[in-house]
DNA sequence: TCTGTAAGGTGACCTACATCACTCTAAAGT
DNA sequence: ACTTTAGAGTGATGTAGGTCACCTTACAGA
């Protein structure tokens, strides 16, 4: 699995062998089973994870307990909660496995460390950063301009493979629809 | 206007005389009056602009011409369309001046240069990415769980001064509700 | 093999918010 | 000074989507 995140790397910045053995040097792997968090409320977040197998999702709870998700994640994705990473504050979400899966992980000392380090990789993750907000800018126009049924299509369209992975009533509550509606948005 | 722009980088790094000197000398000034535009939608956005005086709007128009708000940014704040700079693809946003306004702006050429010059302000830019994803999260998370008028609470009592500035009209563009709506939400 | 639980579908009803139409006011443009 | 335009409020009515209740199916665990 490890050449397909020199792969990802590589995207955005080219790596020697050298830099990307050392890159690795920083990771280590973790399994996880169906069910298990990743992130639990209230903990100080200490990782970044890489997905090299399996399903997760992200999300939080109101007040009422529901459940409100925020992100999937899968193969090839990076998950964790940034916000609790990046400020290392306590977590206000959850993010558990869907499947059984395995990652491989960074801390945030070895994170921290690397983009001191290592200008590229500063270079990288700043990139992705900037990705990601994007993403999320557009997930928020999504939600002023699109109807349930819009995102619904989009999502879809997008995203394909989810459906067949995740059930729909957490795809319900990521587009921030019903379960009962979602089920309707077809007829 | 200037020992404000080093105040607010110093917020995240730390910097010398020279270093603030240096990184200024990237930087520009231009002046746009009451309903100029910095971007206009087409365009593949050169600057990214940080605002020493006014308020400006950033939004994009719909299918059907219906104006969407994405973000206000006012005094010490920094804007520009990030999917278009960042990608250097053309704009789908308008950005426009609410009042008559003035600007310290860094080029996409001098960005780029000073972010491979110096890695410090590669951190600093990095970490600006962070917080701005971090409270993008947030207002999706909003989106999803807050009614209309809990949005407007939050925002109320988050950014007080944006309601002696914005017309109400714009207010509830950036909520994602009808004028109206928001017109009777206090009722 | 039985049983509890999760997933999905659907009907009946409710409500938050949109849309349209109109009014009043104040500021901007000529 | 006169007129146009933007902002804001409000009533009447329409509708997307929420909530509650119930049913079916399938599979997971004892």
């Amino acid at each position: 699995m490890k050449h397909l995140l020199r792969q990802h790397i590589e995207e955005l910045i080219s790596l020697t062998d050298e830099e990307f053995a050392y890159i690795l040097s920083h990771f280590e792997t973790v399994k996880k089973r169906k069910h298990q968090y990743l992130v639990q409320e209230g903990e100080i977040v200490k990782k970044e994870y890489w997905i090299t197998k399996g399903c997760v999702k992200s999300y939080f709870l109101d007040e009422n307990g529901k459940e409100h998700i925020l992100r999937f994640a899968m193969e090839q994705w990076w998950i964790t909660d940034y916000e609790s990473f990046v400020k290392q504050i306590p977590s206000k979400i959850y993010i558990d496995c869907l499947e059984d899966c395995e990652f491989l992980y960074i801390s945030f000392e070895n994170r921290d460390k690397l983009a001191a380090e290592m200008h590229k990789m500063e270079r990288f993750w700043a990139k992705k950063s900037k990705l990601g907000r994007i993403a999320l800018q557009k997930r928020i126009l999504s939600l002023l301009k699109n109807s349930a049924k819009e995102r619904y299509d989009l999502l879809l369209e997008q995203y394909p493979q989810l459906f067949q992975r995740v059930s729909k009533k957490l795809i319900a509550s990521y587009l921030g629809v019903s379960r009962e509606t979602l089920s309707r948005l077809n007829s």
